[in-house]
DNA sequence: CAGTGGTCTAGACCACTGG
DNA sequence: CAGTGGTCTAGACCACTGC
């Protein structure tokens, strides 16, 4: 696929390297990155196919790390400076690798204190994944939304749920069916449906208690990082089951918002219906 | 606010070009920030209140040209190389500065070939501000849309359009209405409303002759360019109008997308209230 | 104070585009 | 081939954090 180092020579890092005052061989990673098969992919005075320039190649060893737990979310990871001489590249480069991962919210610069593993445990990200904010006010202005569950349970997924989480018809998943409230008033209803692999011994109990984002739980108790997420919006109208548990006449539009949210390496981990209501609330989108 | 650079002849092509023997010293870069005349604007050994990179003060230079129309949508830019000396910084701050813009949709880069002026003509940006998809299919599978002016006349703000558009109730707007269809279907209505003044002459007849997006026809025709939208969603009841133009049942659950758009520095340049149909189409947003 | 990320420069070379 | 943006390195210094 890519190459790492192809004509170090050229960049005067053959120093370091060579230096017979510096026997040891020390990290593995470097090794294997130096050594790598991967750079006979290299033609040798081709059309060049395939140019993966260097920061591209740290930035997705430093993704395996993340992916692999190495660092955990909340964590702080290594200085550029001590990343820099792991993978034998210039702070520079490093920093290049590390500016896309901070520009797509999976690390977090904080100038004097070292960059972190970002997590959804944060204030300031609280709200990244959720678009409804209400019509007057700020959010959080209603105070902290009451949570409740109404089921929890295993299941089988269907054609839809194995399509979007990319298993097989009849594989076991979880099933979670929640209300949001907003100042006493009920204004979302949501159906998750999860992989139940990753998410073993998730329960009702659980997810009751924890204070805090679901996805911050999904980090802490399973591992699991959602990193980003798409939405397909549709207007509905209201069932009876939306007249019980959202308190609105059956035919009131409906704001149906499905989301598939992904962990690293794009892999999908959830299946997310959502049924909001906008007669108080909207949801707000930034168009860059 | 910010400072920079003034005094060119203490760094013009004199100093530094003419003293290459010169040791590293002194840098550039301390010098301006510590000796320009703006300079006073920062404490002498405070608390350092409004620090602003080099970097930011030429992007704030390079938007203001943007702005002035010194540079075009679609046309080229000058090279990193001469606006680097045209600024009197390194070609590294302009290409920080430059890159911002660019992660920004305001610059669009194109190696080899320069760095242009980002535009609505292109094809690969058609679509940045209609997240409506068809269910099935891609973008665009359905052929190209099918625009029918509805009206287009003159009329006054009222409280809800100025405060949108930061003008004053009573101001003079522009107020269309027009109806897209794809594969002969109509799928959205939209209201836009327009302050007068820069886009004296719009006229249904350009409207509705112009091919390719609205948002072209603003730049080549009025020199308004379109940076970046806010969208607020709700589901609503179809009505009567609805009934007429979109051919559905009153009542029906429609998309309702009330968008401000805005040009350069942050300045509110359109108001527009869609109504989506969502039984063949979605709105499809990426949460990063 | 040391250590972190942040800025700025300088220079080399690479990949891409067009004449 | 020259000119453009893209990558990589090296080194200096700044701003911020916490001990």
């Amino acid at each position: 696929m890519s190459y790492i180092r192809y004509d170090s020579e050229k960049y005067g890092n053959a120093t370091y390297r060579d230096k017979p005052t510096m026997p040891s061989f020390p990290d593995p990673v470097i090794e294997s990155v130096l050594m790598a098969p991967e750079a006979a992919v290299v033609p040798a005075a081709s059309a060049t196919p395939a140019f993966s320039p260097l920061y591209q190649q740290i930035k997705g060893l430093i993704l395996n790390s993340l992916r692999a737990g190495e660092w955990k979310p909340g964590e702080l990871i290594p200085s550029e400076i001590e990343l820099a001489a792991r993978f034998r590249v210039s702070q520079g480069t490093v920093r290049k690798a590390i500016d896309e991962l901070a520009a797509e919210n999976l690390l977090l610069r904080k100038q004097g204190k070292g960059t972190f593993v970002a997590t959804h445990s944060e204030q300031q990200v609280q709200f990244r994944f959720l678009k409804l904010v209400p019509d007057s006010g700020t959010r959080g202005s209603e105070g902290p939304a009451q949570r409740d569950i109404i089921e929890c349970k295993r299941s089988r997924a269907n054609a839809d749920v194995a399509r979007a989480l990319a298993l097989r018809n009849g594989d076991n998943v979880l099933q979670v069916r929640r209300v949001l409230s907003f100042g006493g008033t009920p204004i979302i209803l949501e159906d998750i449906w999860l992989p139940a692999a990753p998410f073993k011994g998730l329960s009702a109990e659980q997810l009751a208690n924890y204070q805090g984002p679901m996805y911050a739980l999904f980090e802490t108790e399973f591992n699991v990082r959602m990193v980003r997420a798409e939405e397909k919006i549709r207007a509905i109208p209201a069932t009876s089951l939306h007249e019980q548990l959202l308190r609105v006449a059956p035919g009131t539009p409906l704001l149906s918002v499905e989301r598939i949210a992904y962990t690293y390496h794009d892999e999908p981990m959830e299946l997310r219906r959502g049924y909001y209501r906008t007669d108080t609330h909207h949801y707000l989108n930034a168009l860059g």
